[in-house]
DNA sequence: ACCTGAACACCGTTCAAGT
DNA sequence: ACCTGAACACCGTTCAAGT
């Protein structure tokens, strides 16, 4: 039974993983040990592990709770927004979130193998499709009379709009030198 | 002094690297340990470190020879091409290589944060861009008569091609299902 | 010089004991 | 139940000894 109320636990939860961004966007995945998480929380070992099973639950929590942008007031708005909008709208979200592309981009890389992390991005990434999905849902509506052919066209586009903001994340991660609308023409261009 | 010829440590260098790039398209950069290497190779730890001097190195020279595809045929070539042809012959030698996105991500991954991993990818990365400016040379050619600038075009390009390959290979480690052309065709279809 | 493999240091995890 | 911190297991690295 808890002794606490399951609001304190995950306002630990929270400060613990906050603990953890900041140690990761100083010193990368790779290098970042609990004992580091420790320090920069000021807790105790085992009190991470009260909150915590291993440090793979730690990072699927961080994977859940701040990879991806929230993007619910643009879902939520009924304004025409095409997909290369709405792409540049969940960009200035992900920069304004805090978490650096290079950080994104290492648990990325932790998800492109079988495993746990890769289960939770793509739980998560399901989550963003939805979002996109209904994002794009007034522009898909001036596109076709049918609501359900509508719909399915606004799901269908989320694949391509997540692709082009994660290939300006991982540009981004590695030379971070050019803007979201910069990155886009260059794109645009480049391909027609 | 060298006992043993310069070429006979190169192959034993490479004969490292070809079992560490087995087991890391079997357990990925994490899990991969020395122990591991040490088994998939034969040799002993010991023999691993005379010939690099830690993991890092190892690791280094794996980006430094095999991360990016060999484009010199291509380079080579006078026929004119292109951006979008130059991407996909640069991803179809990508996917020849035999390397797999999801490795080449991990490494790109742990190239985004300052150290030696970064410094090799970059010093790759310019090698990789001579020769895809080379590739768009006849290109460039056949939109400026000045032969400075038609140089100059291609270089310029070379950014931008690298960019859109880096989106497919980063889309296609978590991803994993569609061929470059129809990545290519959807990205720009959605940046329209 | 190249190689072996046991020894050492460090990091993730556990657990007996405290509140 | 939550927390402490010492103890344990494992992995990267070193190094004395072999060829």
């Amino acid at each position: 039974m808890p002794r606490v109320s399951a609001e304190y636990r995950q306002a630990r939860r929270d400060e613990i993983a906050r603990a953890a961004l900041r140690v990761l966007e100083r010193k990368g995945v790779r290098d970042t040990s609990i004992a580091d998480i420790v320090a920069e929380s000021g807790l105790s070992t085992g009190a991470i592990y009260s909150h915590f099973t291993n440090k793979g639950e730690l990072a699927r929590y961080i994977v859940s709770e701040f990879m991806l942008p929230r993007l619910d007031a643009i879902a939520a708005s009924a304004e025409v927004r095409a997909p290369r909008q709405i792409i540049e709208l969940m960009l200035a979200a992900t920069i304004e979130n805090g978490i650096s592309p290079a950080v994104i981009l290492q648990f990325w890389a932790e998800g492109s193998m079988p495993g746990e992390i890769r289960d939770e991005l793509l739980r998560t990434i399901v989550k963003l499709r939805s979002a996109l999905a209904a994002a794009l849902l007034p522009w898909a509506r001036q596109r076709t009379a049918d609501e359900e052919e509508a719909a399915a066209l606004a799901y269908a586009r989320t694949v391509d709009v997540a692709a082009v903001a994660q290939g300006f994340i991982s540009n981004e991660a590695i030379f971070g030198t050019r803007s979201p609308q910069e990155y886009l023409t260059a794109v645009e261009q480049i391909l027609a």
